[in-house]
DNA sequence: ATTGGTGCAAATCCTTTGCAATAGC
DNA sequence: GCTATTGCAAAGGATTTGCACCAAT
């Protein structure tokens, strides 16, 4: 299902912005935070304010698009393609996709047990990026 | 080891803000916000500031003490102790210990063949907490 | 006596909010 | 034309920074 369909659907309004920044995020494919989003766009839509990006970005989460990222200073977002873990550098706040299989059935199941309705899962290993640590 | 000692082992100073609030992130269990930290040492110090808090704090995750726990709009401090897993609430920003065993083994040996230096990993789930889940 | 830590104040960064103008329906 | 969205401006909250005083060594 496409984007544009998914609006309609919901009786909400196709824009240009909604578009645009929607292909951003999956043309990049990586963790970009707000502001990189709205650099990302910017040439396409000269004067897109940062408030649009972020309201569009809620906008997208909440219709399962995009999906946040929580990331050490701030939210990350990323296109809501396939599932994969994160690798966050502790020093510098990088992101990195990790490929591994994980079986979380477990987890979701206990959470479920627990009262909470979960939405997704995933894998987050704390350390450092290459970069960060070759440095010390 | 007691965090006197390793404060002194470092060449670091032992102050009674700094054994305060890593002794409330212990007592608590929970996952406490700066905030939070602040109003539960603020009886025993009087006059503490939110910024030796937030420096104290930095300072306990540095030396393995406590742990940051990334959640929406704020960070999060718990005590390093146990590892567990958290349930985080999409809407209400809650996080709640979530108990099930869950293999990360080949998690982490993939982050490593990735040239990534590993330090924790836990699993994240992110949905509706019990309370948000039942508003709506 | 030194100097690392703390308190105080102000700055910065990220994100949200209120309102008028605009563009999608 | 009606009203959701956008742009604009400003507020709000979390966190960091700079500097002077105090206290741990």
């Amino acid at each position: 299902m496409d984007l544009s369909e998914l609006l309609r659907e919901r009786g909400m309004r196709v824009t240009s912005q909604r578009l645009l920044i929607e292909r951003a995020l999956r043309e990049h494919g990586g963790h970009l935070t707000a502001e990189q989003v709205h650099d990302l766009v910017e040439p396409a839509l000269p004067g897109v304010t940062q408030q649009t990006v972020y309201s569009t970005l809620a906008l997208l989460a909440d219709l399962g698009v995009a999906r946040r990222v929580v990331a050490p200073g701030t939210t990350r977002f990323e296109a809501a393609a396939d599932s994969h873990h994160h690798m966050v550098c502790e020093r510098c706040g990088a992101i990195e996709d990790l490929h591994a299989r994980v079986p979380l059935a477990a987890a979701t199941r206990a959470a479920r047990e627990a009262g909470f309705v979960p939405d997704s899962a995933g894998v987050t290993v704390l350390g450092l990026c290459a970069r960060c640590a070759a440095a010390s």
